[in-house]
DNA sequence: ACTAGACATTGATATCTGTCAATATTCACG
DNA sequence: CGTGAATATTGACAGATATCAATGTCTAGT
């Protein structure tokens, strides 16, 4: 593994390293239509709300959450193929 | 997800999150007989040997590096089962 | 246009983390 | 035993990060 490749894998663990954002990642998969929006995960911790926004914002710019505006509303959704391929990277990375 | 899985989890992914740490169970995994002596590992970085100390600590205590001592060397394993199982649950959390 | 609501951004702060220099520990070997 | 080599620990410091309160930006109704 080059040093750059481990930059970009690392980056997206970075992005998943964090108690609160696996759980987002969790309940935006597990969201009826595989996405949710910020208000249905807000409530879902006791934190505030700038502090859900932050996550969110890390969650999608590293690529693990695609995001769509429609109305006020802000949808979230996994990058399925992205969590799919690092696993796989993960899972080989022992044999 | 529960708050409690979820803590388990970032545990391992916050000891992954760095490209050294990354690039050194690369090298661990794909050194001779899957294990590597420290001496082996911190030739590969322009980093001092406490800091390269420092890394495979934070691996061994996530439980990702299996740790044994021969002599005057200390020689790091991968827990292969421990990188299979994370990177199954990663690859299954999209869907 | 005004207002209310959904979400984002900013600024501040406390904590955590990666790194190094210096020092300690442990072991082999003469 | 004493010396040298391999690894770990400690202490210090700069930079990153998680969090919140306050504020900003859109958008939909009315």
């Amino acid at each position: 593994m080059t040093a750059a490749q481990a930059e970009r894998v690392s980056a997206l663990l970075k992005a998943m390293a964090d108690s609160v954002r696996l759980q987002l990642l969790s309940l935006v998969a597990s969201h009826e239509g595989g996405e949710a929006c910020v208000c249905d995960l807000t409530e879902a911790f006791e934190l505030s709300q700038p502090t859900i926004s932050h996550h969110l914002k890390v969650l999608h710019q590293s690529g693990l959450l695609e995001r769509s505006k429609r109305g006020v509303w802000v949808y979230y959704k996994v990058q399925a193929e992205v969590l799919d391929s690092l696993g796989k990277l993960i899972s080989s990375a022992g044999a």
